[in-house]
DNA sequence: AAGTAATCCTATCAAAATAATTGGATTTAA
DNA sequence: TTAAATCCAATTATTTTGATAGGATTACTT
């Protein structure tokens, strides 16, 4: 159930620029900050740039900012365009549904849909700004995860 | 966030075992049921032996039975067992956590962490008995996953 | 007691996904 | 014009995962 360091490296680089809106940000920077070698960056940028999550400006005293608001950019949305499918399982996926020949009477398929549900529900209600205010609220001892709401 | 099909294999062969409680089948009868190749559900099944759920029989008219009841196999613990670690990243895991230098500070881990912690709340609470009883929840439009407890 | 059918078990190989590297082309500021 | 930076395709390396091979051991059956 792992999340690649493709992923982490991505968000890592978007909070980065999230927490310098407005300037822009030369490779080498990135890579002091956020751990990860230039020419991977220049990989991943590259790709984020074609998905719409940055802009880029080239020549000397280039490098990268923000194409959206942080609010835009959706963390299930960001996984998923550099990953795949949220869904443990190609079964259950919405987004890159492939059948199964034991589909019919699976008894797997309703417990990978529901861990499909949760992680897309957790991460899709997740915005890069949500993650810059550090709005992220950590489960506790009264809190509930699953369940039929009550009223 | 993929689940292996390793571990997916392990699953489809200890719900087979648990619809035959008390039979032993053979890693041929297994094979035409999971569509697993005989020669990968003998690793799987060795490796479920060596971790306690299942027993083997060896010998003509051998073969493989569940080692303990159905309702003591916690799906949760077997994906564990089979492919490690439930969390998405290292420095979010219970069970195998491991430092990461941008660590302090970080605006990522308490989304890991959440994430692991509703993966691990929905594996974890899901017996191997559940499946087979098709006690799996399906979420719909009513139901609430996370949040705090308001009662 | 022999034959046969099955698990056991180690070792190796193949494939796929992921990560990192290389090398140059292009653009822009100074 | 030069230097600093992104752009971009191609390649290589590493890791994980899945599959295969081949023989040793066990136990039922006749």
């Amino acid at each position: 159930m792992k999340v690649s360091s493709k992923g982490e490296y991505a968000l890592r680089a978007l909070l980065l620029l999230g927490t310098h809106q407005g300037k822009v940000l030369g490779i080498q920077e990135i890579s002091d900050k956020t751990l990860v070698t230039v020419h991977y960056l220049e990989q991943l940028l590259l790709q984020l740039k074609k998905l719409g999550y940055v802009t880029s400006k080239r020549g000397a005293k280039g490098g990268y900012m923000l194409q959206r608001e942080a609010e835009e950019i959706n963390i299930g949305a960001v996984i998923r365009d550099l990953e795949g499918p949220l869904s443990p399982m190609a079964c259950a996926s919405i987004t890159q549904y492939e059948p199964c020949p034991l589909e019919e009477g699976c008894q797997l398929k309703p417990l990978w849909s529901l861990v499909r549900d949760t992680i897309a529900f957790v991460l899709e209600r997740t915005t890069l700004d949500d993650l810059l205010q550090n709005r992220i609220t950590k489960l506790e001892g009264g809190d509930f995860i699953v369940g039929k709401r009550t009223s």
